[in-house]
DNA sequence: ACATCATATCGAACCGGTTCGGTAAATGAT
DNA sequence: ATCATTTACCGAACCGGTTCGATATGATGT
């Protein structure tokens, strides 16, 4: 391997001045600039990034934490987050926490210590004391999906209250009034956003909520499943349900065809977020999709400006709401 | 930020003895190795990564490289060798090199340059010069899924040709004979092996392959959408398709769908490769599927262990291919 | 011609660890 | 009691960069 004293002897220069070189072309008189290239051509020199790392306190590393990556919604994010920090010079580091909050606090902690450049983060751990852990952290944080009070930092994000405002609505427009909701982990921002969208507009609309028809299957395949079926093997179940996520939608539509109700004949469904191949599931489902790829790109953009200069690390964190985009399926009918 | 030196001196010894206690405890005097403990309780050291790095010449990082983290087959072994790396105390540097073989082979270098302390590298690139390039490559490497001959890796993978001989056999034996191949890229391994397996199969059992039913759908959605359309607008369509991975198997199904056939009472379909949620799309698909928690595993446990020792660095590269698994859909039907 | 200042380059300290050769004391062998 | 060996610890060099203060040189102003 090649350093930079092997390249700064072949010029005739100090390592200093190769350092300029590399870093402040400008700063360096154009014939050594010259020689110095020339030296870093026929060596083949290559900077190492761990020594400069340590030098600089600062990687050119970009960590990605979420739980999930295997949800096509965390999956497309990171795709963009990726794309764009490659093409800034950074590398993406990708952590699933699995949704554990206490993983996901070592892994930010781990993250921290490799003196990574910046990091989008869904968080999944809650609370005051660990908003106040993500605030006081010296890295610049790019918060996305996940928004939590107190953080204080950019928060990419949708309007989720819409979402199921939007479904709620249309569902009741259908006739729907006995509706069930699987809901996601209560104290997740997203989670409780959705469910006050939906308790929101059946409340603004006049109709009851059966309490027992609003329950919490955690955003998860198992957990929507689980409570998918215990909606629907009432005697009084619910004419439509709603998944607050794709997870928790598609569980449903799964204990629909294995108990054999018919969707939308027997039962409507609609869900938040869309899934790959979702136009090969019949019947094509209802939902409203957020736009992951803007998402991702707003996240990036933020971050990488965060990074970029000091003086955008110390603006005030802000947030960017996308709207969701409703699309209509035929997973629900007119009652 | 505590260092080294901090403990050191709070404990009254030098910095290569708390090294020394860091490292090889049992090395260290017990009464010191006491003091050097309280040491870094009360300041809360933490070792930095990065240093230990730069000194040792090798990180505690793992880099996962594949195309499609989105495919369900790549983010379940990616899931699976997180697991175990994060047992190990090791990260996961994922890249995705989207199916380019001059951006894998800038991610690969970019990963040294890391000293990153191994790979597990479903390779895209092809050829000799390829395969060179990667069995010179000082960190150790563990290729998964695509085998490169000549690289003179360890690889774990899956009986390729059986995948698609178990296909094409079931497809026989319910009568069909026009049967489409939606290929893979040629030239990569699995591609060839799996489209080997087809036309072996068909000449075996005396059955005449119509060119021209053997398309390319490069793996990719919309490779395989083009193909399975232009496969479906023949007069003279194939009764049963046969997609090479989930991608172009189920980008047929949509075609169909588009078109208004009817699978499988117009078109019979089959593929290698489960995908998230196949269990709600109607028909169940008749495939034959991987075990990609396994092979994860395998290739995680094989790097580990090339990492750990240097004879098991040295050991000569070894295969190891899983049976494939054959799940009998409804997509498939007698003629 | 002299003080002033910008420009080009260098030397040395530093980032925070690891590692190896060496020393002094303790243990064991004869 | 003497020599060999082991044990416990230390000092210093090193990994490969960055950065800052210093110096030398040349240009500018008057």
């Amino acid at each position: 391997m090649t350093t930079i004293r092997d390249v700064a002897r072949l010029a005739g220069v100090s390592i200093s001045t190769v350092s300029l070189a590399l870093n402040s072309p400008k700063r360096v008189g154009a014939e050594t600039l010259d020689r110095i290239q020339q030296a870093i051509k026929s060596t083949g020199y290559r900077i190492d990034p761990v020594a400069q790392t340590l030098a600089r306190g600062r990687s050119s590393l970009i960590g990605f934490v979420s739980a999930n990556l295997g949800n096509m919604f965390f999956g497309d994010i990171r795709r963009e987050i990726e794309h764009q920090a490659l093409d800034h010079g950074y590398f993406v580091l990708i952590a699933d926490s699995s949704g554990r909050a206490d993983l996901e606090r070592a892994l930010l902690e781990r993250l921290e210590a490799q003196k990574i450049a910046g990091i989008a983060l869904a968080a999944n751990g809650r609370g005051e004391e660990y908003a106040t852990f993500l605030r006081d952290f010296k890295t610049p944080i790019v918060m996305f999906d996940q928004k939590l009070e107190g953080a204080e930092r950019d928060f990419v994000g949708s309007d989720n209250p819409l979402t199921t405002t939007i479904l709620t609505e249309h569902l009741l427009q259908l006739g729907h009034r006995r509706i069930g909701f699987i809901s996601g982990p209560s104290g997740l921002h997203t989670a409780d956003e959705r469910l006050k969208g939906f308790m929101n507009t059946m409340a603004g609309a006049g109709v009851d909520i059966d309490p027992s028809l609003v329950v919490e299957g955690g955003y998860t395949r198992t957990g929507g499943h689980a409570q998918a079926m215990r909606l629907l093997t009432r005697r009084d179940r619910p004419t439509a349900i709603i998944g607050a996520n794709n997870m928790t939608g598609l569980a449903a539509l799964q204990v629909m065809q294995e108990m054999g109700f018919r969707c939308p004949d027997d039962v409507s469904l609609a869900m938040v977020d869309d899934v790959p191949w979702s136009n090969v599931i019949t019947p094509r489902i209802t939902m409203v999709v957020q736009d992951a790829q803007k998402l991702g790109e707003l996240a990036a953009q933020r971050l990488l400006a965060r990074i970029a200069s000091p003086e955008a690390a110390a603006a005030p964190p802000q947030d960017f709401i996308l709207t969701p985009r409703f699309v209509r399926g035929e997973s629900t009918r007119r009652l």
